[in-house]
DNA sequence: TCCATCTCCTTAATGCCTCTAAGTTATCTT
DNA sequence: AAGATAACTTAGAGGCATTAAGGAGATGGA
């Protein structure tokens, strides 16, 4: 066998697949989510039409691959800012994570607002898809710290025989899936924290906001202090 | 003039529109919201067409009329829940009405993720869209009792003058556009809750939350009850 | 070196979609 | 009764997703 041209074809097929993603992504930036078609995007290649199903299976297939970029450029922003940080500052990691999430989401609105509201319905949670793996990795980046955090110095919980038996059932199961690194009543706390910040953000691009408010960076900070307080954050970031 | 025949054909008139209207609620609910076409829609109805463009200007519109049907239902359910409560009672009704807003959510899935996330982007927030006057009076049904809580009972605010600057005058610009019916610093009471409530529901009806929860419903309990505490509410509900 | 094979791409074709145009019929209006 | 109007039809252009069939060139074994 000759590695040497089977290499060299593998690297000009992924700098194509490349090409693509690229392509679909300016077209959603550009134009709107309608306008990522598969024939659009082939067009913008310089291919016609149906050469893209030699790359992908169908046109959901590259919505999933385009979106499991943005989670990844996402996660990737986050961490690269959390870890600009020095590794003892845990409040100052967080919270930059945090501010990197907004600095991203409104620096790349459609690709956000792609995330969560692409054309595919109902979203794939499907265990082991491209995407939703993705999400994991994103999420991971905040569990991380919060992680490190609950380790070095615990911020304060419920209790948890205080929590109805149902929610306390879903924290104990989401807590044994992350490899109970933290205990269910840590994990509300978590899980209270990230549905406040991406909450936030979710309505922020879906222009659910915009009767309100046309800046919403100070209601974010505000967020953050609220989180701060409750993970006996020191704020002064 | 013979207005009984006006009559009669207006009549028929808006029985096919809301035959129309129906179809593609019909539509989206049991085949998403890619099936909402204007053919499918058709075809439902028994029409043919290019029929539809007599009641509609384009997709858009019919996309439009719709979700302001969602969002005209959805605070008629609320308005409905508030006021079978007693009129005294402004805890339940404000409870009342944000109970009714996630049961309303839940059970109709598929529309309240059309009302944020429908097909069109960006989302139609120009003043004096049927949507955005449809949306504003689904705000409306939170923002009276919060009124009248103010006004009979009033719950603690920030200093207005700890706000950031940017902040303060986005709230006062709100405050004038309801009217000054609540002061900037009650605005910005009104508004977090808002957004607290809005966007748990925002993320529960897109999927954001699968990942660790399979019922919101004891979470959507515990954030009406830190609402409950910022108001000062009794919430025994 | 030759030839089978595989990869990547093409065009053709089906059937869906949106939307416009033109024509038909039934229903007002006067 | 005649003209106007509303509601609908079919025809058609142009785009999209997807499948099928085929061609050109690189790969790789003989």
């Amino acid at each position: 066998m000759t590695p040497q041209s089977a290499r060299r074809r593998d690297r000009v097929r992924q700098e194509t697949l490349a090409e693509i993603h690229a392509a679909a992504r300016r077209l959603l930036v550009t134009q709107g989510s309608a306008a990522v078609t598969i024939n659009a995007v082939a067009r913008e290649v310089g291919m016609s039409g149906p050469a893209l199903y030699h790359y992908f299976a169908g046109h959901e297939e590259l919505v999933a691959a385009v979106t499991a970029d943005f989670y990844q450029e996402l996660a990737e922003q986050m961490r690269a800012a959390r870890d600009a940080q020095p590794p003892g500052a845990l409040d100052l990691r967080l919270l930059a994570a945090c501010r990197a999430m907004r600095v991203w989401a409104t620096t790349h609105r459609a690709e956000f607002g792609w995330i969560f509201a692409s054309p595919i319905a109902p979203p794939d949670r499907r265990s082991g898809s491209t995407r939703h793996e993705a999400g994991q990795r994103f999420e991971q980046v905040f569990l991380e710290p919060i992680v490190q955090l609950w380790q070095t110095r615990p911020f304060p919980v419920p209790d948890l025989s205080d929590l109805p038996p149902s929610l306390r059932d879903q924290l104990r199961a989401y807590s044994a899936e992350i490899g109970a690194v933290l205990p269910p009543e840590a994990v509300h706390v978590f899980l209270s924290c990230w549905i406040r910040l991406y909450g936030l953000l979710c309505m922020e691009v879906l222009h659910q906001l915009d009767f309100a408010f046309s800046d919403l960076e100070p209601v974010f900070e505000e967020c953050l202090r609220d989180l701060a307080d409750a993970l006996g954050l020191d704020d002064r970031g």
